[in-house]
DNA sequence: CTATTATTGCAAATAATTCGCAATTGTCAA
DNA sequence: TTGACAATTGCGAATTATTTGCAATAATAG
């Protein structure tokens, strides 16, 4: 697990531990579902029990270290936060690889919605769905 | 319902029902979540059950009529799509009003993207969260 | 190494969503 | 307008998803 991960955990008088660890290993490459955590940390040799999983995921959610994307297609999934910047993400509808997005300027978009709207914008998500590059030569 | 809705479904051999109209009814003005939908139409004379509003939504998302819209809160909201052109929303996260945002060149972010990550981009979903100009005042 | 206490696994509880089926009710054609 | 037919509903039960209580386990500070 990451250092700075590492700390925020201790500070906060949590402990490190090989379920945790697991978890976030799981979804350190790409965004992942509940039950795809947990099937990725159950092939290990670690045992894990999903309500452990959930309990994680909470937690890292709660200490920000873990943010859940939502691409509307009904599940939720969670990624790393620490290392990246604000970003977006490009779903490919047919195999399900998710993609990385960093957008020109994202702030541009919260000054238009926030004169449109009459809204103080704190912040947005948005998400693209399309074919990734693989699928589209298949 | 609106008689184009009503054209829609008859072309597919769907009824017009008293609650299929009142959920459309419910989301009308506002997105809505599967509860505060079965909540609205509940109020009104006609009785309708929760495993009927969960099948009238699959229907009309599936006519795409409605359609579903997920801020990252946890929960989905269902909107209306019939006479609305492509939007995006801001939700506010005091009081729970969304209000729809038209951005200028919603077509320009798919392309930069495209052009990012390689994909075929067919579509987006942008939210914005913040404060409403009532709950800023208030 | 030990004591302390957070965390886990498990099983049971709760919440969310779907399904089967008999009763009801739109809709079409006469 | 009426009757027949098939789609739809309500209800309860079945799934599925998520949360919780608790005794056993294990991380960590000293």
């Amino acid at each position: 697990m990451d250092e700075n991960n590492k700390k925020i955990l201790k500070e906060g008088g949590y402990r490190i531990t090989p379920q945790r660890t697991q978890v976030l290993c799981a979804i350190s490459t790409n965004p992942q579902s509940v039950e795809e955590i947990y099937e990725t940390v159950s092939q290990g040799t670690i045992k894990t029990d999903l309500a452990s999983v959930y309990r994680a995921l909470t937690l890292f959610v709660k200490l920000k270290l873990v943010q859940a994307v939502n691409f509307g297609d009904g599940k939720d999934r969670y990624e790393i936060l620490n290392t990246h910047k604000h970003h977006h993400h490009a779903l490919c509808t047919r195999c399900g690889k998710i993609t990385d997005v960093e957008l020109q300027d994202g702030k541009k978009l919260e000054r238009e919605a926030s004169k449109k709207t009459n809204y103080r914008i704190t912040g947005h998500s948005l998400e693209f769905f399309g074919i990734c590059h693989n699928c589209c030569n298949a």
